[in-house]
DNA sequence: CGGCTTTGACCTGCGC
DNA sequence: GCGCAGGTCAAAGCCG
């Protein structure tokens, strides 16, 4: 794997999966990155890693990439990451202080309460006071939910690739589609989806690959806040089971027995392979294995 | 008619 | 400050 490889899918707070398409022909990478990756619970499923609170990229990652800084910077993502808000609860390494700071940590607990109460409602008298001047302008520009000065925060997200001949892969949920857009250096254009849920803000970008046309690479953002995918117009089919892991890939099994038509699914944790879609169901747990401490 | 896709325009972040 | 690329919006049109 090159760097540049793993440049274009190693974003700030991302989970970069594993990308070496020598894995299509079932090798397994021999660098130390995945090898000293530990198993995941197998209680987890799919959907639930989906849902994961934190993905907790300090736990799951391997060292390599919590080292390279990506991982470091979930660690800044407010307690409310994921769709919906509030459902989330802190993960354990960001709320939690260890035993060697927590004396120190307790001491400035309510002088930062104040400093942070005190920031709070000096913004809220700075957006107020924004606020007023972008009405002014509303006849200039486009109106924008998003205050200004205020940064755009990133959910964390991770990677899958699959290859298959369709772009856009049954996962179980109802996704609507809001923009494509033209990669650079890539003649495919990405396509950026949203859950059709009103109370969830999970986004998935869609992309095939440059080097390998046959390969989708799926990008996952946020995490679902609801257990069933919303329901199809017009149709029972995604009612008719829960939304497990399971079921969410069965839609994608069946595409998995096209002929010619092969499936691997690399988790940003632990590429995995995935040869033939008859094993998804079976491996998925394992896939979504959780780190043992 | 409601939901979805398409697509051009606009916004934002970032590097130079 | 400027330009580029990624990301998002929203109007128009399509479809079941």
């Amino acid at each position: 794997m090159s760097a540049d490889d793993r440049d274009l899918y190693f974003h700030d707070d991302f989970f970069y999966a594993e990308r070496d398409l020598s894995l299509l022909s079932g090798e397994m990478p021999s660098g130390a990155a995945i090898g000293t990756l530990q198993p995941l619970s197998p209680i987890m499923s799919f959907d639930d890693y989906l849902k994961l609170d934190a993905f907790d990229p300090g736990e799951l990652a391997s060292p390599e990439l919590v080292a390279d800084g990506a991982v470091n910077s979930t660690n800044n993502l407010t307690p409310s990451t994921g769709c919906g808000g509030g459902t989330s609860p802190a993960s354990p390494r960001s709320s939690v202080p260890s035993s060697s700071t927590e004396a120190a940590g307790e001491e400035d607990t309510s002088r930062r309460k104040k400093d942070h109460l005190k920031q709070e409602k000096e913004e809220i008298e700075k957006d107020q006071k924004l606020q007023s001047k972008a009405d002014n302008d509303k006849s200039k520009t486009l109106s924008k939910p998003k205050k200004r000065g205020e940064k755009r925060r990133r959910e964390p997200r991770f990677a899958f690739m699959t290859k298959s001949e369709v772009d856009h892969l049954e996962d179980g949920y109802r996704w609507r589609k809001y923009g494509q857009k033209a990669v650079k250096n890539s003649p495919f254009p990405r396509s950026y989806y949203r859950c059709t849920s009103q109370t969830c803000l999970v986004k998935k970008t869609v992309e095939r690959s440059s080097q390998d046309p046959a390969i989708v690479v799926t990008t996952y953002e946020g995490k679902h806040t609801h257990h069933s995918p919303a329901p199809a117009r017009g149709s029972t089919q995604s009612l008719a089971s829960p939304p497990t892991a399971s079921t969410s890939f069965c839609h994608h099994h069946h595409l998995m027995h096209q002929p010619n038509l092969q499936c691997f699914l690399q988790s940003p944790l632990q590429g995995f392979q995935f040869s033939g879609c008859d094993l998804l169901q079976d491996i998925l747990p394992s896939f979504t294995q959780k780190t043992q401490p």
